[in-house]
DNA sequence: AAATAACTACCTACTGGTTGATAATTTTTT
DNA sequence: AAAAAATTATCAACCAGTAGGTAGTTATTT
């Protein structure tokens, strides 16, 4: 792995459990091994760093989700894959969605950085959009916008409550 | 407004748009005229405040909601009360829900500051389940989970978007 | 040789927190 | 009622630590 991309994974880990404001380039920098200046080579600012973040992050999750299409083809509900994709955030990194946390904190994010957590929800939307739509629901956009809402608070509540039941009550 | 009171003001406010660190004691000292060694005089330290913040946050919360059996009684659906004190934070505040943002940061919190932010979530799903028992609904526990996650997921994602619709589509 | 990736050294600004002092007010004792 | 004691609220000055960022330099890779 680059040091590039070591420095965007211990970063998301940072985000994941504290916001933007959880990571500074020098942590960053000595949890992958070089110095705080060495950073600024790589991202010139803390918003360029944060921004290709939430632009890479937003681009795995898409990736990782398919064609709601595909998954009704062979049979499965494509909404059941996408809350599968939040359980195991949960679950298995046991971290908020990066863009839950940053979107939460829009309000105070540089420019740069809300545009690409505004990516990623406009992503997710049209993704559970047409998945809605391929289960024949009546309004899918607005099932849309229930299923990701739902998630997560789901997972922002399982995190505080540190119980993962209510996420799966949530979901079920 | 005594100067205590005006601080924890100050703190909410900037808490509801970027977090736990999105305030100092110098901040919140200087919006109030008084100097940032005076705040330690009433709060001694950082937590300190953030705890008394989510507490009184609470409590004000859990007091305008009344009870749910009254709201009953007089014909209304405790839900679209519950729903109606978020769609006022989020129209008239244009701010998150203060525990909402907090407790996505949880792991990353002071502990008195998280137990707080879990009492705030503990309190509103006692509140919830009372009232979808007194709607007659099947599992009110699990819809009163529903419900929270879906208002506090709508709030950030309408805040995100900038765009209210978001929150009214997921909730009407 | 050129481009890439890292370095040392440093800057200014801000962080939460501490100290000892000073007034004004309120409570308690005489 | 007067005096003494305690409480409340504030201050200036200061501390060590960390923040993001910059300038100029060196080492490594292509």
């Amino acid at each position: 792995m680059t040091k590039k991309a070591a420095l965007l994974k211990a970063a998301e880990n940072k985000v994941r459990l504290g916001g933007y404001s959880n990571f500074s380039f020098r942590e960053l920098a000595s949890e992958v091994g070089i110095k705080s200046a060495s950073v600024h080579y790589h991202f010139p600012t803390k918003a360029d760093l944060g921004a290709e973040l939430a632009h890479q992050y937003t681009d795995a999750f898409i990736a990782v989700l398919g064609e709601p299409q595909t998954h009704k083809a062979n049979g499965k509900n494509p909404i059941d894959i996408y809350t599968q994709l939040f359980r195991n955030a949960l679950v298995i990194d046991k971290k908020m969605c990066l863009c839950g946390l940053l979107g939460a904190e829009s309000d105070s994010l540089p420019d740069k950085v809300r545009v690409e957590v505004q990516r990623f929800f406009n992503k997710n939307l049209a993704w559970l959009t047409q998945a809605h739509a391929a289960n024949g629901e009546e309004n899918p956009a607005r099932a849309a916008i229930q299923t990701v809402s739902l998630l997560e608070g789901a997972m922002m509540i399982s995190k505080t409550l540190d119980d993962i039941s209510y996420f799966e009550q949530a979901t079920f």
